[in-house]
DNA sequence: GATAATTGTTAGCCAAGGCTAAACTGTTTG
DNA sequence: CAAACAGTTTAGCCTTGGCTAACAATTATC
């Protein structure tokens, strides 16, 4: 437990930057982050298999392997793991299909890529960097700030 | 390598998303937050370490793991590998010390760290939601939106 | 200053998410 | 229709970053 106030070597001195947050809230923003590594990748590929389905009719392994930079061992090996949690159906060589949940799941991210993407374009962000930035940062940002992110959005439009 | 094009089962009719990024852009994507990631960690914990000296004029393991709700043996581990990236210097039992990059790498950090949460704040977002989006959203938060979410920040100041 | 409490380390475990190489299946084509 | 090729899967390896339990060192307390 102990924080341990006692003999400080030296006090703040604040030169910059905010004071530490308490401990309790502190560790909540770290674990915060820890579960959305978690499921931060799932949902790639879980938005990514929709996203193929949508624009290409299928969503082939290979396709994500090459979308994805990644090998298709890989690839196979996770699709083994969506399987497990019951967010898409696959035979044996065979392309893929989301089950309700993984279209559930599909749709909630990319609704949610789309709205961080268009918000930092409405903030002036190039296309390129916006998208990069987009990927990273949409399984980090709450629904509230998400909620506001849009508001502007769309402020910014009209 | 193939994306193969032909026989797509059915074609987009787009009800909404955009489009399907080319092959090398998506990859490009999902390529620099593989990176981000295990960067994400070590800027992670440096940061910290800097803040706790920063404020509290040493950097002790148990603060460490306290503030990550994280258990001490994570972090004695994360120390020696911290150890051998060059960025802290430590004996054992005594507390941490950042070695120039690795005081570099806390800056770095606390700075990108500030200016999203100062950001987010100026966004309208409560505190201790920015402080949480902050955390996570900082490491894919690339130079180019850095600088224009300063200016933003700025311009609703004043 | 001996002992208790706290702090730090080590050993050994586990799951996730990469990889390569090799085996297998399905499809295309000579 | 057999062979070649493209796509998929499996096996087995590696690293990271967690964990618990047991042990070691330091610091506090009586």
């Amino acid at each position: 437990m102990s924080d341990h106030q006692q003999r400080r070597t030296s006090p703040p001195s604040g030169h910059s930057g905010d004071a530490l947050p308490p401990v309790e809230q502190h560790a909540q923003q770290y674990e915060t982050v820890r579960n959305a590594h978690e499921t931060e990748l799932i949902e790639d590929y879980v938005e990514l298999i929709g996203d193929l389905i949508r624009h290409r009719g299928e969503a082939r392994a290979a396709d994500i392997a090459n979308r994805m930079a990644v090998s298709q061992a890989t690839v196979s090996k996770m699709i083994r793991r969506l399987n497990e949690l019951g967010l898409v159906t696959s035979k044996p060589y065979r392309s893929l299909f989301l089950t309700e949940e993984g279209q559930k799941m599909a749709e909630t991210s990319r609704a949610r890529h789309d709205i961080v993407l268009h918000f930092l374009r409405a903030l002036g962000v190039d296309d390129s960097t916006a998208r990069i930035d987009a990927e990273g940062m949409e399984h980090h940002v709450s629904d509230k700030t998400l909620t506001i992110m849009q508001r502007f959005t769309e402020q910014q439009i009209k």
